[in-house]
RNA sequence: GCGCCCGUAGCUCAGCUGGAUAGAGCAGCGGCCUUCUAAGCCGCGGGUCGCAGGUUCGAAUCCUGCCGGGCGUGCCA
């Protein structure tokens, strides 16, 4: 690993174990960058206070036994016991051209585990809303996260394909396919809900309206759920149509979600009557108002009552919490997860910590496996309550693609009116969705956000424009340098703002790491928008191409270089394109 | 009532699992383009980190209690 972090770690370990004894070797050395250096340590204070003895003195034992003559060039005592640390600049060298050589960026491999990450999940039938774009924006970053960092990744979209809104779907269907004269009562499902909203709502009104509707509806749920041969197949129409609907969108998304990677609701059916025999045969559920329920423990209601988990209703029919239930048994005991990722809103917490709990009793959820409910607040209007149309509608996702391309194209060809206009577009469109997805990701997914086109837009700031303006007048300096014959060469950092741009550029994969633990991509937005501040002050203060001297002109374009690199494999592990030009 | 989440500059947000003087962007003010994309860079001003206790060498960060807001709290998902 490139980051000097890696490397002072181990000395620090040795220092350790030789001043304290070899108890103390794996104390975390509490490495940060610093303002008053170029690292600190901060294991001094912690261990002086489990130890009993003053900071200051142990951390002068520690550096007394510290060797890392060979990477710094200053070691120093300050304040109640921090150890600054000055790197030498071949050391930042040395470590840069390592980095350079690594295909992956100082991104480190750590034992690879099985994971299985939800999300997205929109509803069969419906159109895909803002309501689904932080579940399918964050949950595709930490899927690349998680592949970057060489896991093995299963995607599961779990799909809202089930439940009792198909009988009336279905009903409405077969009315349309009738009223049409099509020959096979619904042959046409593409285009009888190419207006999937409009499908939706007619049926639900018909089903308001017209008692016998509604009862030829319910009566079709109840074929739907018994396996009517007929009734599957209209109900394979209509999932098959949302599905290559869904398709388009992540594609125009450049989501990495596929048909292979859906298992909505309607896949564990088979699956419902075991799970509750199982856990029924563990002694966990109990009859209660008619109702077959597990209580798992911690949980209560307004009234101090256990709060259950419904695996079977009143009426024999099954709830999500079941196939909840299920999902977790078949991840983890048919698919071999030992990580389940639940990328879903923060107002389902509770439901997920209950089927968590409920599956640890039941045996199925045991360590090394874990499960984590990746929460997120909601998007947000202007106003700071959900994010709607002017009219109040709820804002379709083609529709804030082809917002958000066509307000960037806009300001592309207002900004470089030089561009060809496939370019043009082509760019306008990777910024315009880049936009949208990086302001997502790039604050701190628990906490509510207000969607802001300007801000968003924007290109100061930490925004995606931002980052690929760096990145694209990087790739403007290497055309210039191929026409003049220029090439990378042998790294030296000597100027502060080559030191500050190598240390950065060193960060990378120890972000990455972070954001595989955390699951929290808005670090490594952070980490992006540093690294591009860093290169911007560089690049107003030393000329790359201009430079007088054959060697530096080399060293800073191997600094671009790696830079651009960077700043595009970044962007790519959070599902953003780098354009070129722009 | 109980549970979870949020509260940091006028606005939008960071703050690296307890570290040194709390940082960015916007907005305001002032500089920088005969030189690699000025979509940029440099500088200035701006703070009771919701409030009050506690833990300790040290708290925006951890604990407790309040205040304010959001969400959840049995047969929708």
């Amino acid at each position: 690993m490139a980051d000097p972090i890696f490397a002072l770690g181990q000395r620090f370990e040795a220092a350790l174990a030789a001043a304290l004894g070899a108890e103390h070797a794996k104390t975390d050395p509490a490495l940060r960058r610093s303002v008053h250096a170029d690292y600190q340590a901060n294991v001094a204070m912690a261990l002086g206070k489990r130890l009993g003895r003053p900071p200051r003195e142990v951390a002068q034992a520690i550096v007394d036994r510290l060797d890392v003559a060979d990477l710094c060039t200053r070691v120093e005592l300050a304040g109640p016991g921090f150890i600054n640390l000055h790197l030498r600049d071949e050391t930042l060298a040395r470590e840069l051209t390592d980095l350079a050589q690594d295909a992956r960026l100082g991104v480190p491999s750590p034992t690879p585990e099985t994971v299985v990450i939800d999300y997205s999940s929109p509803n069969v039938a419906k159109e895909m809303h803002v309501g689904h774009l932080r579940s399918t924006v964050i949950g595709d970053a930490l899927a690349r996260t998680l592949e970057a960092l060489g896991h093995r990744l299963i995607r599961q979209n779990h799909l809202g394909d089930w439940g009792t809104p198909f009988g009336m779907l279905i009903e409405h269907l077969l009315d349309r396919s009738a009223e049409s004269g099509a020959g096979e009562a619904g042959s046409d499902a593409a285009a009888a809900i190419a207006d999937l909203d409009g499908f939706y709502r007619e049926a639900r009104a018909k089903f308001d309206a017209d008692p016998a509707f509604a009862e030829r509806s319910r009566r079709r749920v109840v074929l739907l759920q018994g396996g009517d041969e007929a009734t599957l197949g209209l109900w394979r129409r209509l999932v098959a149509t949302s599905t290559r609907y869904f398709s388009v969108i992540y594609r125009s998304l450049g989501i990495t979600l596929t048909e292979q990677d859906h298992a909505g609701e309607s896949r564990y059916n088979p699956e419902l009557r075991g799970v509750i025999e199982e856990l029924s045969g563990k002694g966990l559920v109990t009859e209660s108002e008619g109702a077959l329920c597990v209580f798992p423990p911690g949980f209560t209601g307004k009234e101090g009552q256990p709060l259950p988990l419904i695996v079977r209703k009143q009426d024999g029919g099954y709830g999500y919490a079941t196939t909840d239930l299920a999902a977790v048994r078949y991840r983890l005991r048919d698919l071999g997860a030992t990580r389940l990722l639940y990328v879903v809103g923060a107002p389902q917490s509770q439901h997920f910590a209950m089927v968590f709990e409920a599956a640890r009793q039941a045996g199925w959820l045991a360590p090394p496996a874990r499960a984590e409910h990746v929460a997120f607040g909601s998007v947000l209007g202007p106003d700071k309550k959900m994010f709607k149309t002017r009219s109040g509608e709820t804002v379709k996702l083609a529709a804030l693609i082809d917002e958000a391309a066509e307000r960037a194209t806009k300001v592309v060809t207002e900004k470089n009116p030089d561009l060809d206009p496939e370019t043009t577009a082509a760019v306008g469109r990777a910024i315009g969705i880049g936009a949208v997805k990086y302001a997502d990701l790039s604050s701190d997914r628990i906490k509510d956000y207000i969607f802001d086109w300007g801000r968003m837009l924007a290109f100061e700031g930490n925004t995606a424009p931002y980052l690929m303006y760096a990145h694209a007048r990087i790739r403007s300096i290497f055309r210039k340098a191929e026409g003049e014959g220029e090439s990378v060469g042998a790294i030296v950092v000597k100027e502060r703002p080559e030191r500050a741009l190598a240390l950065e550029l060193l960060r990378f994969g120890t972000v990455v790491s972070e954001v595989g633990d955390t699951l929290e991509p808005h670090r490594l937005c952070g980490y992006l928008f540093d690294l591009a501040g860093a290169f911007t002050s560089f690049y107003e203060q030393c000329p790359v191409l201009k430079a007088p001297e054959a060697a530096t002109r080399g060293s800073r374009l191997a600094l671009c270089n790696l830079t651009a690199r960077v700043l595009a494999r970044g962007l790519s592990v959070l599902g953003i394109e780098a354009p070129e030009r722009m």
